[in-house]
DNA sequence: ATCCCGGTTG
DNA sequence: CAACCGGGAT
């Protein structure tokens, strides 16, 4: 057989006839008028025939970190916690000790106060994570009896965890087909798209819309689609000096054509 | 929907 | 000195 392992990025190889069954293109032209995306149906047509683009650069300049190789909720919710604003570069060099230090709920409940302190040091927003960190640990053990909790809902409980946590744990850990919205997602759905990004799109139910309707409905598809977009964000559509040469869907991407008339 | 916060790192 | 796989408060 021919299956393809789901991790770290999922499945990667797709054609653009599949996802046309998986997305819901209707919704997704509806909700990218009102963001004032032009021609809408062509740029619609076109990202989507661009994916299996997408998702083949993934596969070749995806990055590896740890928290990527894993599908347990407990290592995939304390990844997302630790790269709230935070590069995962430097989440990559303290994420084992985080792991061996805290194996459970359980284990974190017991740790002290410092002993939190000292292994998130290196990532700033100390007493944000200390806080946070603490709340899991008492949270999870007393109300959840030592479990992860298996709902958007519930995963927010700890202070300072929010939709985008909750949300990626849901889709990274147990495979729920969803969105998620970060910065870069923003800035990369917003330039190809040539979508007019609320200033936080985070926030936008809108901006969810829209994103949720592209985002494929299965398990590994959803997985490859967002961490593409995520890693396409950060290592070629930056955000001052983006390099539309090396971008695997800039044939479907409104800025670039913008760029082209202008530039060079 | 808008404003503010956070702290190490490259 | 901005940036970083956002979130709380108002």
């Amino acid at each position: 057989m021919t299956e393809q392992s789901s991790l770290p990025f999922g499945k990667t190889d797709v054609t653009s006839e599949e996802l046309k069954q998986l997305i819901d293109t209707e919704e997704a032209i509806i909700q990218a008028k009102k963001g004032g995306v032009k021609d809408t149906e062509q740029q619609i047509s076109d990202f989507i025939n661009c994916i299996p683009n997408l998702l083949n650069w993934l596969e070749d300049h995806g990055r590896r970190y740890p928290w990527r190789e894993t599908e347990d909720p407990w290592k995939v919710y304390l990844a997302e916690i630790l790269l709230q604003r935070t590069r995962g570069d430097a989440v990559e060099k303290i994420y084992s000790d985080v792991i061996q230090q805290f194996p459970t709920p359980e284990a974190l409940n017991q740790a002290s106060e410092e002993e939190i302190r000292e292994v998130v040091h290196s990532l700033g927003f100390v007493n944000h994570r200390q806080r946070t960190l603490e709340e899991v640990g008492r949270i999870f053990t007393q109300e959840f009896n030592g479990e992860i909790p298996n709902s958007i809902e519930d995963l927010k409980k700890p202070w300072r965890v929010g939709d985008y946590s909750a949300r990626a744990t849901q889709l990274f850990a147990r495979g729920e087909p969803m969105a998620l919205v970060d910065s870069n997602f923003a800035r990369v759905i917003g330039r190809v798209l040539g979508y007019e990004m609320p200033q936080q799109p985070h926030k936008s139910d809108d901006v969810y819309a829209l994103l949720d309707a592209l985002t494929p409905t299965d398990s590994d598809i959803t997985r490859s689609f967002n961490l593409a977009v995520l890693d396409l964000g950060a290592l070629v559509c930056t955000p001052d000096s983006p390099n539309c040469e090396s971008c695997p869907i800039s044939a479907a991407c409104h800025y670039y054509r913008l760029t082209r008339m202008e530039g060079d």
